[in-house]
DNA sequence: ATTATATTTGCTTATATGTGCAAATGAGCG
DNA sequence: CGCTCATTTGCACATATAAGCAAATATAAT
C-alpha cells in the first residue's frame, strides 16, 4: 500500500509534476541541468524533488560522466503507466514555457547527449 | 493548472483514497456514516477529508433528509475518469477490510437506502 | 594536484496538512 | 417547540513538506 500512497504523494506538488511532464515531453532521458533551465526552478530545489521521485520509484538514475540522467523506471508497471497517462491528461497549454525552454535546451545537445550545464539566468 | 493539482492534491492521503475507493466499490452514492463505519475512522475525520474532495470537484453530494450521500461528479470529466481508473487499479487486497465492512454496512440498507446512523463502535 | 562543474545534502525557517475535541448547524420527529 | 441524530466547522496541536542557502560529493579538465 505504502508503495501506491508514496507515489501518489508525488503528484500532489506542481514542481514535480513539472518535472515529469517535461520527461514525457523530452521522450527520453533528462539531465538535471536540462531540467533546472526548462523550469527556472534553482537546482536543489529540482534536486530534491526529483529524490522524492526516485525514492518513490518513478524516476531512475543513469550516470553519464559528470551528468546524472532521469527517465521513468520499468514501463511494465501497470500504475506507474496510469500515472504516466494521467500527467498525460493535463493539457500542454499549462507547461508552454516549460517545453519551450526544454526544447530550447535539448537544441544545444550534442549527437543527443547533454554537453553544457545549468544556464540558468542567463536567457537560453 | 489549480484545478488539476488540486485533484492530484487529494490523491496523497491514504483516508481520502480509502474513502475514494470504497465509493468506487459501491457503484452507487454512499452516505458519510456508510462510510465511516466501513473505514473505522472518526466522523470529523471522515467529514473534513470529504470536504476537500468536494472542494476539488471530485465528490458531489446530494441530501436525503437527515444524511448526506457523496458519489463522484459529472462523469465526463476526462481527468478524473483517469484518476478513478488509477485508484481501481490498486488492488483490493489492501482495503479488504473496509470492503468487508462496507458490504455489512450496505446490507442494512432499505430499498437501496441509507436508513441508519453510525455504529462506529459496535462490532457491525 | 588543483580547479571547475554538476549534483546532492544538511540545516533552518515558513507554511501546509491531518487529527482530535467541542461546539455549531441542519433536518426530521414527538 | 424542544429533542435527537447526521454532519460540519472552528480551534489547538503535532507533524510533514517546500524552499533557501551553504557546505559536501563527485567527476572531469587543466
Amino acid at each position: 500500500m505504502k508503495y501506491y500512497i508514496k507515489k501518489l504523494k508525488c503528484l500532489s506538488d506542481e514542481t514535480r509534476i513539472r518535472i515529469l511532464k517535461v520527461i514525457i515531453q523530452s521522450k527520453t532521458e533528462l539531465c538535471v541541468c536540462e531540467i533546472v533551465d526548462s523550469l527556472q526552478i534553482p537546482f536543489y530545489t529540482i534536486s530534491k524533488h526529483i529524490k522524492e521521485l526516485k525514492n518513490a520509484e518513478i524516476l531512475s538514475e543513469t550516470k553519464e560522466g559528470k551528468f546524472v540522467l532521469y527517465s521513468f523506471v520499468d514501463k511494465k508497471d501497470d500504475f506507474l503507466n496510469k500515472i504516466i497517462d494521467l500527467i498525460k491528461s493535463i493539457p500542454d497549454e499549462f507547461f508552454s514555457n516549460d517545453i519551450k525552454l526544454l526544447e530550447k535546451r535539448l537544441s544545444i545537445r550534442n549527437n543527443g547527449k547533454c554537453v553544457v550545464g545549468m544556464n540558468e539566468n542567463q536567457n537560453l
